[in-house]
RNA sequence: GGGCAAGUGGCGGAAUUGGUAUACGCGCUAGUCUUAGGAACUAGUACCGUAAGGUUUAAGAGUUCGAGUCUCUUCUUGCCCA
């Protein structure tokens, strides 16, 4: 028999789906869209494992749906600007278009042996022009609603390199790459209005009932709702009317307060700019990064104004004024008061400058009088005490108790605050889309006229000056305006976060010149039904994108939906076991071996071999697995198979060679089947077709049902089992001919997610029209039954049973059972539970 | 420190949603056969026990006729936030 040859099997079916091009989608209102979408990769250059899962999962689920009749739109494409291709240009002295473009072939080439059913022709690339073109008429529509601003802003600063760095670039304070202390700089960056947004995103968020979870949680977390009180606090200074204006979400601490602290940010710390102390002040605080883990782990400093405030309710108590590093000028009002006793960084504040710390909440049980705090904030729940009409409250009560009377004597008010701060989109970067703005000679920020878009990037450009290569070019940022008055470019170029922000509506009309997107292709297409991918992208680019639905159907009413991605779903990683060597250093999984006694040992030096933990698999580590080498040695489907065999899809997978080489031996065993079964001839009446039947309809409506809830590890499992079933049924002769081929063409169409090369070479022969199977409720139902024997809700026998079976009878079978009959004779039986067609239970009283 | 998941054989994991725990696969054991291969096939494989039978879903308690599934406490691991 011949034996199923991936390389010829797989290669043919390729070329057959690409000159057919039976993955193109076209616009059909009659016919039910299907919009399948996996997250795009960036073209590192080579696909690895994750991409190798996260791509499978998807085209199981379009070819599913292919077949169950939808119109699908399955498409890829690059999210080809960013750091990484300026890096390697710097390296390797290759332009980062020519180095994306070469990782671009080499990356489709890759997925293209897969066999993904993708819509080539819809192919974008954000580095593309082409693309970035309508990026930029975006930007300019943003700008125009209002959507877009600029203002001062903290960067992580690189003094070596004259560079701003991402958070993610900073490395225990210091610069990736120089190892420089990096320092906060402020710079006039591009914002786009997140934030007026807020309240939207966090209201839809609890719509989006197909996304997990644990991702609208983490959306919320994020956008982070806080009810509060504004209250102002009063400058104690003659002829001084001014107030400072303190946000907080903690109102019934206020009796604990004991002192104020401002944002160096503040307006009121303008007013140090000239004194020493604080410029130096200022120098130190240019020292921490600015994320918020950062701001919370570092030292807690401050500056003394020598101005006092008054507390609004204890008129006696005057509380000293500081300029602190731990506020914030973006949250709230850029202004707090400390109560130490209750804030961690308050106490650590407090601590260091010897203030005041009067504890003000208590838990329920403890003496105030032994209640003390020393270096550790009480921050739970508790009773309110030296707190005058706040006194014996809970913490809640006394919240809403404190709101209310500072509101009735205009101390200040109620108010809701977001954690979620506006998009800064400027990045001081060369490969990214540029900005469509000029500055006139009075230094104002105008738009580009659309008519000159795109702005493109200059092609000779010089990466290995110090700072922003845009901005040191020669000529490229000179320009003039119509009037012909000179003007100078936006030298910074946009976040990568924007491109992919709106790549899923691009696949909706790819080629159009006119517009980024055609609204009754989107209007058809959108939204996405599926979109898939790692958790990684759970807050930043679902909340972009989210946010950016938004900004383009604000004032305009043509969008007839708002939400990107109907349902979402999120996949684990490809992990791996880790190995060293003696030396402590890691090793290639083909860089070992196991010897004779088991044990894993150097393939050249037959050295020790440590087995570490499984890992997700990283190129530090070394623990990688290379996709285009497996399929190479195993063939697609098996590679398919496999990743889709061993784990449910949103938990993590263990890569394992044995896992694979089993994928490969099942696919030839259904290839040799498959082959039985045409050449069969009748040597029976068909005994057993009745229940090949019954078995194959069982496993198409399991197969259907665990496709549907994800369940692709179960859906494996379903045809192990019906090939274990066929496979008796062959052998032992045990159903006709006729049966074992009308049954068998329904196994090759539920085998078409997963392994569609193979699934279209075993129809070839049988049949040329694809179509998802139906299933019969009818024989679904079951002639006989189970039923289980408990005596006092223990197991001690089975019974079959007719479906159905009345409660007497079961009861008059089940006492002849040995082990249940002497459970129960020597004790009264009280009653018995009977669930039909499941179980009978004896309760007895002794 | 807070929040959210999860914990089932040697391993990955199933379990009609409260009703036979361990499906399916890997691995392992024994055997058959041979064109000695990336084999294939047959049988077995949670634990204790020769067996009848008993025990078992991280640990402990609770609700229930009945708990892997629900509730509480503890432990462990992972993720997110701080």
């Amino acid at each position: 028999m011949e034996r199923y040859n991936i390389k010829i099997v797989e290669k043919k079916w390729q070329n057959i789906w690409a000159s057919k091009k039976s993955d193109s989608a076209t616009l059909n209102k009659s016919k039910k869209k299907f919009y399948c979408l996996e997250m795009f990769p960036y073209p590192s250059g080579k696909i690895h494992m994750g991409h190798v899962r996260n791509y499978t999962i998807g085209d199981a689920l379009a070819r599913y749906k292919k077949l169950k009749g939808f119109n699908v739109l399955h498409p890829m494409g690059w999210d080809s600007f960013g750091l990484p291709a300026e890096n390697a240009a710097r390296e390797n002295n290759l332009h980062p278009k020519d180095w994306t473009k070469k990782n671009i072939e080499s990356m489709k080439k890759q997925l293209k042996l897969l066999g993904l059913s993708l819509d080539w022709d819809r192919e974008i690339s954000t580095c593309d022009p082409e693309y970035y073109k309508h990026q930029q008429e975006f930007f300019i529509e943003l700008f125009k609603k209002k959507l877009v601003y600029k203002k001062d802003t903290y960067v992580n600063w690189d003094p070596a390199e004259q560079t701003v760095l991402a958070n993610e670039q900073v490395i225990d304070g210091r610069g990736w790459r120089s190892g420089v202390v990096v320092e906060r700089k402020k710079l006039s960056q591009w914002f786009f209005n997140i934030k007026k947004f807020s309240q939207n995103l966090l209201d839809e968020l609890e719509k989006l009932n197909n996304w997990p979870s644990k991702v609208k949680l983490m959306q919320k977390n994020w956008i982070g709702k806080s009810f509060g009180c504004e209250i102002n606090f009063q400058i104690d200074k003659e002829n001084n009317k001014e107030k400072i204006k303190v946000f907080t979400t903690r109102p019934d601490t206020i009796f604990g307060a004991s002192f104020i602290a401002l944002s160096i940010d503040h307006p009121i710390a303008k007013n140090f700019e000239k004194n020493k102390d604080f410029i130096k002040f200022k120098l130190d605080c240019s020292k921490t990064g600015t994320t918020e883990e950062a701001l919370a782990l570092a030292e807690k400093i401050g500056f003394n104004t020598n101005l006092f405030a008054l507390h609004p309710f204890k008129k006696e108590t005057r509380l000293p004024i500081y300029i602190a590093n731990f506020v914030l000028m973006d949250y709230g009002t850029g202004a707090i008061f400390g109560c130490p006793a209750h804030d961690q960084r308050d106490l650590d504040f407090a601590n260091k400058y010897k203030l005041n710390v009067l504890p003000v909440v208590k838990p329920k049980k403890v003496d105030p009088k032994k209640f003390k705090i020393d270096i550790e904030a009480y921050t739970e729940d508790g009773i309110l005490f030296n707190s005058d009409f706040l006194n014996n409250l809970t913490v809640s009560e006394a919240i809403e108790k404190a709101v209310d009377v500072i509101t009735k004597n205009n101390f200040g008010e109620k108010k809701i605050t977001f954690r979620l701060k506006d998009w800064g989109v400027s990045r001081q970067r060369y490969w990214g889309c540029p900005i469509p703005i000029v500055y006139n000679e009075k230094g104002e920020a105008l738009i580009v006229d659309k008519k000159d878009l795109p702005i493109l990037l200059p092609e000779n450009v010089d990466l290995n000056v110090k700072g922003n290569p845009l901005e040191k070019h020669p000529t490229w940022k000179f320009t003039k305006l119509a009037s012909g008055e000179k003007a100078i470019r936006e030298t910074d170029t946009l976040d990568t976060f924007v491109d992919s922000s709106w790549y899923f509506l691009r696949f909706c009309s790819p080629k159009d010149k006119e517009y980024g997107y055609k609204i009754e292709d989107i209007n058809y297409w959108m939204p996405v039904d599926q979109y898939i991918g790692g958790v990684e992208h759970a807050i930043l680019h679902l909340l972009y994108s989210r946010f950016f639905m938004r900004a383009l159907a604000f004032e305009n009413k043509n969008f007839n939906f708002i939400e990107p991605f109907e349902s979402l779903f999120t996949q684990g990683m490809v992990c791996h076991e880790t190995y060293k060597d003696e030396n402590n250093k890691w090793l290639y999984p083909d860089e070992i071996e196991k010897n004779s006694k088991g044990y894993f040992v150097t393939k050249k030096e037959k050295k020790k071999v440590t087995v570490g933990p499984s890992e997700s698999m990283s190129k530090s580590k070394k623990n990688t697995v290379d996709p285009e080498e497996m399929i190479n040695m195993y063939g697609a489907d098996s590679i398919r198979w496999f990743m889709l065999s061993d784990s449910p899809p949103e938990r993590d997978v263990q890569w394992s060679q044995e896992g694979v080489s089993a994928a490969f031996k099942f696919i030839q065993k259904l290839w040799k089947l498959n082959n039985e079964v045409l050449v069969k001839k009748d040597t029976t009446l068909g005994s057993g077709d009745a229940v090949l039947k019954k078995a194959v309809n069982k496993t198409v409506y399991n197969v259907t049902k665990n496709l549907d809830n994800f369940q692709y590890n179960v859906v494996i499992a379903n045809m192990h089992e019906i090939y274990n079933i066929f496979y008796d049924h062959v052998i032992n002769n045990k159903a006709s001919s006729k049966t074992l081929k009308d049954e068998w063409e329904k196994i090759t169409m539920l085998l078409m997610p997963i392994t569609p090369h193979l699934a279209h070479e075993c129809c070839e022969k049988i049949n040329k029209k694809f179509y998802w199977p139906k299933f019969d409720s009818k024989l679904l139902k079951e002639e006989n039954c189970t039923i289980v024997i408990q005596v006092d809700g223990r197991k001690r026998g089975i019974l079959e049973m007719p479906v159905n079976s009345e409660e007497e009878t079961v009861i008059n079978k089940s006492r002849k059972i040995d082990n249940v009959s002497k459970n129960i004779s020597n004790a009264k039986i009280v009653k018995s539970i009977y669930i039909k067609n499941r179980l009978l239970n004896f309760i007895t009283k002794k």
